[in-house]
DNA sequence: TTGTATGCGTTATCAA
DNA sequence: TTGATAACGCATACAA
């Protein structure tokens, strides 16, 4: 059995209040006594138990980080900003997955049972209505790539759709007609093909409509498509992969069926992660500025904690030029 | 305010000990005050506080993940591995940062307060006594890459020593000579650093002592060891790296300074992250099952929770010949 | 089968 | 400056 409070006091001869008057700096208690409780607690090795203490306070000091996946090197990336700017602010925080509709019980749990102060969520799992009716003045909510503004809600977000169609503009740019896609499923995967969408009329290129492959957001998955799609004869100049680590899949495959990339085809990425430098060939790719989101996202749940009004962030996304799309000629 | 039982309980017509019973299936409770109980908790939007009943019932359903790091491939191969286990068995779990000292307080936190019901833990932040002082039969432990072993702590390892001097072997069977080392801080660095030792004791290798780098387990800092390694004119025929992200840094150094990986020089890395296959030179490495690590982890803690003993894993290691290290001239 | 009452470990209110 | 004591929301032994 842990020791309680009661034990302390007990020891130190006087009441439970004062020990946790003497335990807390709160009430005014005498040097004698206080200096009495502190002895007695570290010599019983007391440990305060949260359970009780969030039970009357309603506080209990953590924020919770609820997203689809808690590893992989997007999400990482994310992980790491918000990491950073709690540490700056002193701020504890435990994080949960939450993946697909199944278990978000179990998360909305940690939400709903209020045992953490604020939540960020960077997840379509959980769905508005929720998310809404969860959040208030004593549990703010930021949520990441999704948007969804409220009093007691926040968003970071970058411009997917318009990232998307920049995509399309540049590719027009470089003189390339024939396109194909590789997209995933959830929300962004919809926005991305959607503003590119729109380039794609807009600038008069051709996505035929079996030509939108679709993969899980994976290196593997993409490469099974991939495959699949040049077997059956299939060419395009370029091919928009709708994050790096498809646009690795896709590559690897093109190049195991002797097709070279950019000479014979390009391809272009989405977020610029860690790796796209590194691979060969590097790949040009949109930069989603993740780091900056997360921190962003922290920074703002923090600010809310503290009685700060809410906000909607759109950062800017930049096209990043490297060796995996190349011109084939000018207009 | 949120709603409570005894909201239902009004609201049903009955006393909060019938709402709990109804609610949790325990006691007899009659067909039809349990349908009104039910009912009443669902119009209401009844949700149970988890504070308090985990005051009462010193359980609160989650186990924790406690890592150096949560981001990385490292670490986020490990905790897939956890995860999917985790849910196969159909355990909630948090997880959070145990990095540093200093902020070591913050989780033992969840520790020590009984904010979870069983941990895993992959960091050498927190001591061996307090783990284990803290751990026993109502929160069970599980270390990760580390040799503690007790009633109530399982440990889930790899022989990182023996692996190192198999890699020894390894160089000396290839027939180099001239190595360098590039390691890391902590336990595991100083475990393969002794087992490699070792190995040029024992097969007469050559290594000077300030040829012994040391980084941060980082791409960018092995880059720069490397880069002012060898300004300094020094020329191993092999480099020895402590993990595969190193590795790469070293490898990205030797390129830049127009030294050709493996032609002149080699490099063996370890650990076999997902990076290591596509890398260009593939990575010649140490495989480490981090996956199974992460699962055999969770399958133990899972498995004490039940009240089963505690155990202690160590798993082996396997060396992958990939593109970055090649024979010189047999022995 | 149901309700009353107690306690889990705290904090906080109110007297003293 | 201190100490009883009443909550916090729930589970459960016991009585009815």
């Amino acid at each position: 059995m842990a020791v309680t409070i009661k034990h302390v006091a007990e020891a130190a001869g006087v009441s439970v209040s004062t020990v946790s008057y003497a335990l807390n700096n709160s009430g005014a208690v005498s040097q004698e006594k206080r200096l009495r409780v502190l002895e007695a607690a570290k010599m019983l090795g007391y440990v305060p138990n949260g359970m009780a203490k969030s039970l009357k306070t309603k506080k209990n000091g953590f924020i919770g980080y609820f997203a689809f996946s808690l590893y992989g090197v997007v999400y990482g990336e994310v992980l790491r900003g918000i990491e950073n700017e709690m540490e700056r602010q002193n701020q504890e925080m435990i994080a949960a997955k939450c993946g697909p509709m199944q278990d978000i019980t179990h998360i909305s749990r940690l939400l709903r049972e209020r045992m953490v102060d604020g939540a960020i969520i960077f997840s379509d799992a959980i769905p508005d209505e929720v998310l809404i009716s969860l959040a208030d003045a004593s549990c703010p909510v930021v949520v990441m790539d999704r948007d969804l503004y409220t009093p007691h809600i926040s968003a970071v977000l970058v411009d997917n759709k318009s990232s998307a169609f920049r995509v399309g503009e540049y590719i027009r740019n470089l003189g390339f007609r024939r396109v194909a896609c590789l997209t995933g499923p959830g929300f962004d995967g919809k926005q991305r093909m959607a503003g590119f969408r729109e380039a794609v009329e807009a600038f008069d290129l051709e996505l035929p409509e079996d030509w939108c492959l679709v993969g899980h957001w994976q290196e593997d998955t993409a490469y099974e498509e991939t495959i699949k799609f040049i077997r059956k004869g299939n060419r395009p100049e370029v091919i928009f992969a709708h994050n790096d680590e498809m646009a690795m899949g896709c590559i690897r495959a093109l190049k195991d069926m002797l097709i070279r990339v950019p000479e014979d085809v390009s391809v272009i990425g989405m977020d610029d992660i860690a790796a796209s430098t590194m691979f060969t060939p590097s790949l040009t790719t949109v930069h989603r500025p993740l780091y900056e989101m997360g921190e962003m996202a922290a920074r703002t749940l923090l600010d809310m904690m503290r009685g700060g009004p809410s906000s909607k962030f759109i950062l800017p996304t930049a096209l990043i030029q490297r060796e995996s799309c190349i011109k084939q000629w000018a207009v």
